[in-house]
DNA sequence: ATTCTTCAAATCGTCGACGATTTTATGAGC
DNA sequence: GCTCATAAAATCGTCGACGATTTGAAGAAT
């Protein structure tokens, strides 16, 4: 409700007469090209990384509803375009989808958040001890210098930036490991530890976590799997342990959470 | 306007159904059974396992095209449908969607294979150390079962068969594990795995393979979940060794590659 | 005869529309 | 005043259609 229905797709033509370029294909239209690759080119990308985004940083509590329709005339695009994105987001787990009765944004439970970590433990654990195996002298630099970024972020106290950062983080080291099988099930689950960690963490164990990943590249960079598979455990048990069960909750429309209009 | 209150398009009248995944919610059966749960129930779960089981039994070669057209009409319904199940098809990496250019089977390649193994291996792992610990006495005695479901696959000889029993133990002791994402996961590991065993596997290692599981049965049984894992690991260090590059191809219609008409 | 150009056929991406289902608003009945 | 039945609105699932792109083949030039 309160959709302002003043939106509308840039080019309909529909059925009248100087139908030039009505379907839009996904030609981009050959314009100068730089616009292109972000304005028009990959509206899904776009529309994906807006949900994405918006609950990352709490704009989309959960349980709060995708019509399909809002989200086209917001984007600018037809049904079909959003129904694939939404398909996406619901297989990466982000948003819900009930037959016929519409897109939600996912509320993990306590005890699927409980499996979640549990699985994000173990592809750590795995990717943490390939990495040991397969990391070289520059990785280790990469490491550091995202280390001294996180320092940066601490200071800011803006916690998505933070969170962010530590994201960053663990998919590099998973990286390391050379899976990218098993790369891509991490930041699948990553994505959703944070969409968690985003509604519960109280916000304010950056200083410890990062002394925890400060360890696990010491470990790392000594070649001691071992004690490397250890932190990297003890860094996620601490961190599911720092989670608390409160949810904020706000009205807005759709718009102002999607940081649009 | 619009009159014809109980003219229905062609095939209607149960396309509506339209539940995505396998579990169907709201169970209707009224119609007096018309073989709704094979028949038209649920048509984009038919179409997957068609692509699927064509491609597991190697009707459907790597590369082979599959327009969407052709579908369409195979299976009687539209674009949309056919388009929503290569989208599903294509992230389980069972096909491969060129954009503008249409579907094609997927075709790991030996480097793809190694990660897909090596991704496996490591699941498998961290699942049946979880199996260890979590599983119960019955559980137990259903893989029994299994193992003998296997030995009657051996004799049966019909490859497709031994390797549906396979999996399905491979299934059922990550099961044990306990823990749906991980499974998941896994589950769809082991369909690239068979993909590519089903292509390239010699076949006639049954016997070697079903003694291996036997061991790991034995040692999560005993509880001793190093064993376990060491011979998981083996097991599919070992299949894994036993592939060769040798590629079948035959020339026949979509429709003959499906087991239709 | 080979190669390049040109054209037609096949196929894909997106759109608007229609029926079916769900949700919400409204009014009768207790 | 509250609850339940009814109707209207909103939303979803599917379909056919249109334009754009790719593919494959026919024809001209060297």
């Amino acid at each position: 409700m309160t959709q302002t229905p003043s939106a509308k797709p840039r080019k309909t033509a529909s059925t009248a007469a100087g139908a030039r370029k009505a379907g839009r294909g996904p030609a981009k239209t050959d314009m100068a090209g730089i616009a292109a690759v972000d304005g028009g080119a990959d509206v899904e990308q776009r529309i994906y990384q807006s949900v994405f985004d918006g609950v990352l940083n709490q704009r989309l509590p959960p349980g709060t509803k995708l019509p399909e329709p809002a989200l086209c005339s917001l984007f600018g695009v037809s049904r079909a375009v959003v129904r694939k994105v939404l398909q996406r987001l619901e297989h990466d787990r982000i948003v819900e989808l009930r037959p016929n009765r519409g897109a939600v944004v996912a509320a993990p439970t306590p005890e699927e958040t409980r499996k979640i970590f549990e699985a994000r433990r173990a592809l750590e654990a795995a990717l943490v001890e390939l990495a040991v195996q397969r990391h070289s002298g520059k990785d280790i630099e990469e490491l550091h210098a995202l280390l001294h970024q996180e320092e940066e972020a601490m200071a800011n106290a803006y916690q998505p930036a933070w969170a962010q950062t530590a994201r960053n983080f663990h998919l590099r080291v998973a990286a390391l490991g050379g899976n990218p099988i098993l790369l891509a099930y991490l930041t699948e689950l990553i994505s959703r530890c944070s969409l968690i960690v985003a509604l519960y963490e109280p916000a304010g164990n950056a200083a410890c976590e990062h002394e925890e990943h400060c360890d696990i590249v010491d470990a790392i960079s000594k070649g001691d799997a071992k004690r490397a598979v250890a932190a990297m455990n003890a860094h996620l048990v601490g961190l599911e342990e720092r989670i608390c069960l409160e949810r904020p909750s706000s009205v807005k429309t759709l718009a102002q959470m999607l940081n649009l209009a």
